[in-house]
DNA sequence: GCCGATATATAGATTATCGACATATAGACC
DNA sequence: GGTCTATATGTCGATAATCTATATATCGGC
């Protein structure tokens, strides 16, 4: 049930990978430029992660690649249904999570700033 | 402005950290008790991780340690005046961040599970 | 022809977590 | 007295994923 600090990074970067080709298949460098307007800058894809991102997803067959004949060099990526499953799953747990995260945060917006807390 | 996913973990549990001493002086083993208690389990400081935070943090000075003299041999923490901006600087960034980010999980959530979407 | 945007790919350096191992005390139970 | 578990802190090696830089190639505008 415990979200691992080690794989947090991962996990969001595969779940807007994975999400963003939900609905229509899309090469890389497409999903790099709508994830960052999708989060409104919030989490970037670098190439160098996402590639790798990519490829890795591909290989657990969460995503399919099909290069495209025609025009620019591309790989267009769409979700399998092991891909749907998964981005199911994960959207539940990170969910959660975060959820308990934002409640702190926002506790401690709230109330946690002052320079002494009441003291004395 | 973005969130950098290779050091997402590492602020989450820094800010887990901070947040946790942010109102009383504590040492790390409560800490990490207290963290997973306050995240409903949802987030785990592992020992071996924990304590190499909190020699982090202390470095950084944003938290202050000091040696029980009497009873169990415990090292207590509490927050700087640093620590106290770098909590609410760290929890506004973090906040905005996962915003964004839960904005997509939940649409993801809402729409985006069905086996094939609405194809044809 | 040149340059920036598009498009994919890989390699090396970095870095933080994780699990394992180590040490020590307090208190409960027999 | 002896054993076991919880408390309490600490370090180390392996692991793993990102990041920056480098590489290659095409397209369109000027």
């Amino acid at each position: 049930m415990s979200l691992d600090t080690q794989s947090v990074g991962r996990r969001i970067n595969e779940l807007l990978v994975l999400s963003s080709v939900r609905e229509e298949a899309k090469h890389g460098y497409q999903i790099a430029l709508d994830v960052e307007e999708e989060t409104g800058g919030a989490f970037e894809l670098q190439h160098g992660t996402l590639y790798p991102i990519l490829h890795r997803l591909e290989k657990e067959g969460l995503i399919e690649g099909e290069w495209t004949e025609e025009g620019r060099r591309r790989k267009e990526y769409r979700l399998t249904d092991a891909g749907r499953r998964r981005v199911g799953e994960e959207a539940g747990s990170l969910s959660s999570a975060f959820d308990r995260l934002l409640d702190i945060l926002e506790e401690v917006r709230r109330v946690g700033v002052r320079p002494r807390p009441a003291e004395g």
